[in-house]
RNA sequence: GGGUCCGUGGUCUAGGGGUUAUGACGUCGCUCUUACAAAGCGAAGAUCGCAGGUUCAAUUCCUGCCGGACCCA
């Protein structure tokens, strides 16, 4: 018997971090993780969800990355040829509020180009932290060849789908109304808006019929007044029925429209909410739009692009929407009009990136027809897998909502341009040609570009010929939703126009991993996307995991006082610091949790063992040490045990096996064979949950203690057997716990874990298979233990002491030599 | 107000029409047995949210209710 070739008494957070540096400086590993696009592997590509570099990351989107990591090594342990790229999501409105807030500067108080250089600098400050969280994670992305989506390269890919799309009719411009967020100055989507709740004043306003009748009007948005196409009432509702067909005059002064609007009936008005007579706006609402739609009025705009109230509004002109609201109250109070004003609890809509009240205002922007291809999407998608398979509800749910196009374009600048320049009669238009990244607010047409009529699409020829009879041409000022930007990764990853003959074979993408609160936007946007191009499904698997949440099952928030940061609880350990989050309770009361060590490893090790994927689940360090340290220490001590006998040189080819190495083996096919089909089948929970039980329980309890007497006097079966199960353990775990196992198999087996590329499996030589029988033992095999080891403890004896009068059961015969050795039985 | 999902020992969690319902943490008891006390072994602890229904049989399927989460109007 040798020093254990491990030196370390136990597993630490401090080793891990000496382990995970090594590895990352390593020249292996961009070896290890590169993506061969030539290779004869099957080829798996993951469409990672590049985050958005906004300071500190969320410790639920940092678990869920570490789930993802898992699925990337898995399949490479599996033999699969892994793409598992590093992009990054850099474009949109969010670094352009960091930049205004942090320079105390409105983005529209800057020269447009001077603006785009501090965003950039300033992401990249956010860039760098985040992919260093990302390697302490342990994330084995290409980093190498990381992507930003605003890069010009990424951008060029968006521009150039605008083109196709555009081309195809897909894309179309529109005057329509749209959800506005006035205090950003931009159009914003469906699936941007937020609602929130607060008080706001519901007035009664008295309205005077033209015959003299007084009628009372609930609203909360008097201003709108203005803006009034029609008063409406319940069809059914006796009390009004006189009223329909009449004329009622507005109770506040206008301009440029007639004063007085009629009372027609709509079956959406709730008949008990106020006094049951509603005013039609345009727009208050989007029930507003579709009775405006319905009955073909003209609208009013009462407000413009800058949230300000228009001439139509008369006294109000000028004013913002709030102001108005109270010089409104305040007219109509003068007049006696109001009969009262209640304050209530109200839900409002807001935008989801600045928190602005939104309005629905007429628009010219951009749209992506989808109301029109929901049905074939539907279809497409149901040739993807999900996981888990009840998260298709998420998709559906949303897909059943959408009542509208898409609105891609925005009113803000960084971010992708709409590659479009207007001739000087606005007749025709210039696209940019394939590959190409343009900015047309500051650049003209490349060469290569091409002119078409822009009402027809009919491509009238290049532009360098075309030239002189476009006159002076205007560049488009517009930019896209940043969605328009994302919603491309998956086509980028797998080579669309970069890498043709690998787009061939890798289209629909492998998988696509996100978290279930990005469903309506970037899921479906992809898949949207995917289906108008090249009318396939985006992916071949679609794995939607739940949403972190804190101890208590509750949203993280700053406002609630409850989140945690992702560092801590990797740092948590290290250097001999502890955690402690102070967060605020389910009863409201501050609690301290408290945990001595975490780590990487152990978080990764928690993630894949505590939840299904798909669940909601609770982040609590404190009970991620508890339950989870333990089993790394466990298996940590097993390869260390195992590491004071000398590892056989061959490992593939058994010497003559005793019973119980047979029996071990055989069990440990099993579990081999279930965690293969788990990784196979992007099961993390039950592949972790198998390892983990038979590395912990019955390999170290029965099997190692049944061989312990063996081991020592140099067996080679006993000694053949413990090294091929620690080994393999290792490799089979090697996706949850890289580092960990990279450690042990490199101090143990001279080979790395992470550099599998086979999954291991027990030589047939090895008799498992003829003696399948052997499995029928373990029940047997276990309870007599665990009798044995209780009557000891009835005796009050300690488990090494003798005892007698306890003999071995018949089935159990072939390992009665074992048993009395492992018990110390007398007769 | 509508939709989706969820409700299993003190806590978290697996499972699923039919023998004693999985595992972990915590609790209690024992043990420093030549890997492991940051551990091991053992024990106690659940009428599987509530009320109906379907069934020979329901914790599992259905309906309603209550509670929670998320999404939408």
């Amino acid at each position: 018997m040798a020093e254990p070739k491990i030196s370390d008494k136990r597993w630490s957070v401090d080793l891990e971090k000496k382990i995970q540096a090594d590895h990352f400086s390593n020249d292996k590993y961009s070896d290890r993780y590169k993506f061969d696009p030539t290779s004869d592997r099957e080829i798996f590509i993951i469409d990672t969800p590049p985050p958005y570099p906004s300071g500190t990351w969320h410790i639920g989107a940092v678990a869920q990355y570490s789930m993802i990591d898992v699925i990337a090594r898995s399949q490479r342990l599996i033999g699969k040829e892994v793409r598992f790229p590093w992009g990054v999501d850099r474009n949109g409105i969010n670094i352009e509020f960091t930049v205004e807030k942090k320079t105390g500067r409105k983005m529209r108080t800057y020269d447009r180009a001077e603006f785009l250089d501090i965003c950039s600098d300033t992401i990249e400050s956010y860039t760098q932290a985040m992919r260093q969280t990302a390697k302490r994670v342990g994330l084995s992305c290409d980093y190498e060849n990381e992507y930003l989506t605003d890069s010009p390269e990424y951008r060029a890919i968006s521009q150039t789908i605008f083109v196709e799309l555009f081309k195809r009719g897909d894309i179309i411009e529109d005057l329509r109304p749209n959800i506005y967020d006035p205090v950003e100055g931009t159009t914003i989507a469906e699936a941007e808006v937020q609602r929130i709740q607060r008080m706001t004043n519901l007035c009664d306003v008295v309205w005077k019929t033209q015959d003299g009748e007084e009628i009372v009007i609930t609203t909360t948005r008097p201003e709108m007044i203005c803006a009034c196409g029609v008063v409406v009432v319940h069809p059914e509702d006796e009390r009004y029925m006189h009223l329909i067909g009449k004329t009622v005059d507005l109770p506040l002064t206008v301009s440029n429209r007639d004063s007085f609007v009629q009372i027609q009936t709509h079956p959406s008005v709730k008949m008990d909410f106020g006094s049951g007579i509603l005013m039609v706006c345009s727009y208050g609402d989007q029930n507003d739009v579709s009775i405006f739609r319905e009955l073909g009025m003209r609208p009013f705009p009462a407000i413009d692009l800058d949230g300000k109230m228009t001439s139509l509004s008369g006294p109000l002109s000028g004013l913002s929407v709030e102001d108005a609201r109270v010089e409104a109250t305040r007219l109509l109070q003068n007049e006696g009009r109001i009969k009262s004003i209640e304050e209530r609890e109200q839900e409002v809509p807001v935008s989801e990136r600045g928190g602005n009240p939104i309005e629905i205002i007429l628009l010219k922007e951009w749209y992506v027809k989808q109301t029109s291809v929901l049905d074939r999407l539907s279809e497409l998608t149901n040739q993807s897998r999900f996981i888990p398979e009840r998260n298709r509800q998420f998709l559906h749910d949303w897909m059943d909502g959408i009542s509208i196009d898409w609105p891609i374009s925005r009113r803000r600048w960084y971010h992708t341009e709409v590659p479009i320049w207007y001739s000087e009669d606005r007749s025709m238009v210039v696209v940019p040609p394939k590959g190409c990244y343009v900015q047309p607010w500051r650049e003209s047409p490349p060469t290569g570009s091409q002119v078409l009529e822009r009402d027809s699409k009919k491509i009238l020829g290049d532009f360098e010929s075309l030239r002189d009879q476009l006159g002076d041409i205007v560049g488009e000022e517009k930019v896209f939703d940043t969605w328009m930007d994302s919603s491309n990764s998956n086509l980028f990853v797998s080579g669309y126009l970069n890498e043709p003959e690998l787009f061939e074979k890798a289209f629909p993408t492998s998988i696509r991993p996100q978290g279930k609160e990005i469903v309506r936007t970037w899921l479906y946007y992809t898949i949207l996307k995917s289906a108008l191009l090249l009318d396939k499904p985006g992916f071949q698997n679609i794995w939607v995991d739940g949403l972190g949440m804190d101890p208590w099952g509750r949203k993280m928030s700053k406002s609630l006082g409850n989140g945690i940061d992702a560092d801590s609880v990797l740092e948590c350990g290290a250097g001999g610091r502890t955690g402690s989050w102070k967060i605020r309770g389910a009863d409201g009361k501050q609690v301290t949790l408290k945990a001595n060590k975490i780590g990487s490893e152990c978080f990764r090790l928690w993630k894949a063992c505590d939840a299904q994927v798909g669940d909601d689940f609770h982040i609590n360090p404190e009970e991620i040490e508890t339950k989870y340290y333990g089993v790394l220490t466990k298996i940590f001590n097993v390869a260390r045990f195992a590491s004071q006998f000398d590892t056989p040189d061959d490992l593939e080819n058994p010497p003559e096996l005793s019973p119980e190495d047979v029996w071990i083996l055989a069990e440990f096919d099993h579990t081999l064979t279930t965690v293969h089909m788990a990784w196979s089948d992007i099961d993390i929970y039950n592949a972790a949950q198998s390892i983990k039980s038979f590395s912990t329980g019955i390999f170290p309890s029965h099997w190692l203690e049944m061989s312990k007497s063996r081991l020592y006097g140099g067996d080679g079966s006993a000694t053949w057997t413990l090294h091929r199960v620690v080994r393999d353990i290792l490799s089979a775990f090697t996706p949850i716990c890289p580092f960990f196992t990279h450690y042990l198999s490199t101090t143990l087996y001279s080979q790395s874990s992470v550099d599998i590329r086979e999954f291991p499996k027990i030589p047939d030589s090895c008799g498992v298979s003829e003696f399948d029988g052997f499995r029928e033992l373990t029940a047997e095999l276990t309870e007599f233990n665990s009798n044995v080891w209780k009557a000891k403890k009835d005796l009050g004896i300690s488990l090494k002491s003798e005892i007698d009068g306890i003999s071995v059961p018949i089935n159990l015969a072939v390992f009665e030599q074992a048993l009395r050795e492992m018990h110390n039985l007398v007769q």
